[in-house]
DNA sequence: GTGAAAGCGCTAACAC
DNA sequence: GTGTTAGCGCTTTCAC
């Protein structure tokens, strides 16, 4: 589309200021070898005239592609909306275009979003998606990725991958083990977990660090209900459902994340079960609207928001030899839906 | 970047396949005037081979643009969260890539990265973010984006703008009398509104439609404390503190968004003011958290993933002489957070 | 049905 | 310091 002859050119720009298109070129994009002045005039043409130079011919032509890709599981997921925020942020202090795709966390998709974003000659690519615990479903995507770094890419990560890369990486087994530790410290013995994908090494690591937690108290983990359902508010409930149904006598949930915990809320509460007095919940986390429920939850903090501005810088500076690595700590923040184990 | 040799070109595929250029791009573009036979052929050689397509010289070259862009006021926001999943679903399904471009509600913003899009030559555009009620504050924009659909592009905008564009419209100001209807129905005589910036379309819509609630019911909105304040959570906190203390017998506030409802929500918490007992609270929206909440939030039902799929699939549609215009509804949702005024 | 060749708008060598 | 020109990788006439 956008064929036509309304549309300016360089061409136009260096016509109206009475240069050559190189000096234009070299005035717009502040490559040195052209006077300040001639520079300066040059620069008010093109922006009284309304230019904006076409980023395909540049990008072709070999210049420094302004844009970077985003890869998240789901837009949907606050987790993920919060890192978006992070890299948006810098995106736009950097000046630079972010393209966000979404997976659905299906490894396929993944893929077929890496090649678009390739495809699509970004400098640089985040994924902000958890990884999965199999290195085989993501095998291709890591040929991918390593053949567009040797080509000059950048490429960062955030959680846990198969991928040889700059990583920002949440403590997401620090984080299970304090929130598991927390509700033992409570009392709670009977308690069970609502987890999504165990697939996802995200979901991994948070869950040994529940485990963990259960064999320092000296306590065993193989009786404790684990269910497996979505990330997403709604599998929380899902999950909740079947805890109740198959462990009335639980005293406590652990949810892997906020969304699967607001979930479990909302079913206590449909319920009438009351938050924290006959079941403690606490989720993983802490999404802006954490704090804002009631009960407030009780969660672990991951600083998203930094961690989506990390990634980005991460990729947009000078690649190192080595993959560099930044761990993201995980705080346990103790609100109102956990207490003490009810006698 | 990636200026290499790694990287395959269509000639490359095209020397695997034995045939031209010329043939192979018809083959990958699934243009006719190849045999079928060859066709498959080179795009079993092509997908064997990994190749993905340069889209910057496919753009330059005069190709169809497969990537779209989005414009919303911010990420954060679950309002834009929500429009964003639509238009990802949608873009997902057409295989477009999408732009997201946030503005922080700020014109001059707007327009960067109107035109920023518009240097991407994507094939279309859409605008989530609300309009302004001055329309001289997207004079330029408008004037921009007239001659991009001049050249071809394709625009859609959410929200009452002054751009003449295809619309997807929220039936705002019948939301903003449902709801105020609703409060007064309950008794509610002692009512404050907080609001984001009065220079929104969407607020200003809002607003009128309270307004006329009110008149409807023969009482003055003159006296009704209407309270500006940033559109988000802390927004929310920030217009109840001032509520509280100029107006300590409101018994019901309306919250022109979801995100302002739930950090009034917070306050009257921390401050021991039971919702609905004593002060009833209403959203605006309907966000997926609004139902989890405690209370769960009266609020007004705005369809959001439907709307951006809608806008992006208005823009994607084939350029109509008039702009075409799609109503959204708005139902008032019912909740716990509002009841009988007290006595 | 297939191939050769002319650009798309820009950057970066390379001349001057 | 400035201009000329050869591509970047692709689509698309235009011949055959």
């Amino acid at each position: 589309m956008v064929k036509d002859r309304t549309t300016l050119r360089l061409q136009d720009v260096a016509e109206a200021a009475g240069v050559s298109i190189a000096t234009a070129s070299r005035s717009l994009s502040r490559t040195s070898g052209v006077s300040e002045e001639v520079a300066e005039r040059v620069r008010g043409v093109a922006r009284e005239m309304g230019y904006v130079a076409n980023v395909h011919a540049r990008s072709l032509a070999g210049g420094a592609s302004r844009s970077v890709g985003l890869i998240v599981h789901e837009i949907g997921d606050p987790y993920f909306t919060e890192i978006a925020s992070g890299v948006l942020r810098v995106g736009a202090r950097e000046g630079l275009t972010v393209q966000i795709c979404h997976t659905g966390r299906d490894p396929d998709q993944e893929l077929e979003q890496i090649r678009t974003l390739i495809a699509n000659r970004v400098g640089a690519i985040i994924v902000a998606g958890s990884g999965f615990v199999d290195p085989s479903q993501q095998a291709q995507a890591k040929e991918d990725l390593a053949r567009y770094r040797r080509a000059g890419g950048r490429v960062a990560v955030i959680g846990r991958h198969h991928l040889s890369a700059d990583a920002v990486l949440p403590d997401n087994q620090a984080g299970g083990r304090a929130v598991a530790q927390h509700l033992l410290d409570l009392g709670h013995r009977r308690i069970a977990v609502a987890t999504g994908l165990r697939s996802l090494t995200t979901v991994a690591d948070r869950l040994a660090g529940v485990e963990e937690a259960f064999a320092a108290a000296g306590l065993s983990f193989a009786d404790v209900p684990v269910v497996e359902a979505p990330f997403t508010r709604q599998g929380g409930k899902q999950a909740a459902e079947e805890i109740l149904a198959a462990h009335p006598d639980v005293t406590a949930v652990l949810a892997l994340n906020d969304d699967m915990a607001i979930g479990v809320l909302s079913v206590l509460r449909d319920r009438g079960i009351s938050v924290p007095g006959q079941v403690s919940v606490t989720g993983f986390d802490d999404v802006a609207v954490a704090v804002d429920l009631a009960p407030a939850l009780t969660t672990v903090r991951l600083p998203m928001v930094e961690m989506g501005e990390q990634a980005l810088l991460m990729a947009l500076k000078e690649p190192s030899a080595r993959p560099r690595r930044r761990t993201a700590g995980c705080d346990l923040v103790v609100r109102d839906s956990t207490g003490k184990a009810p006698a």
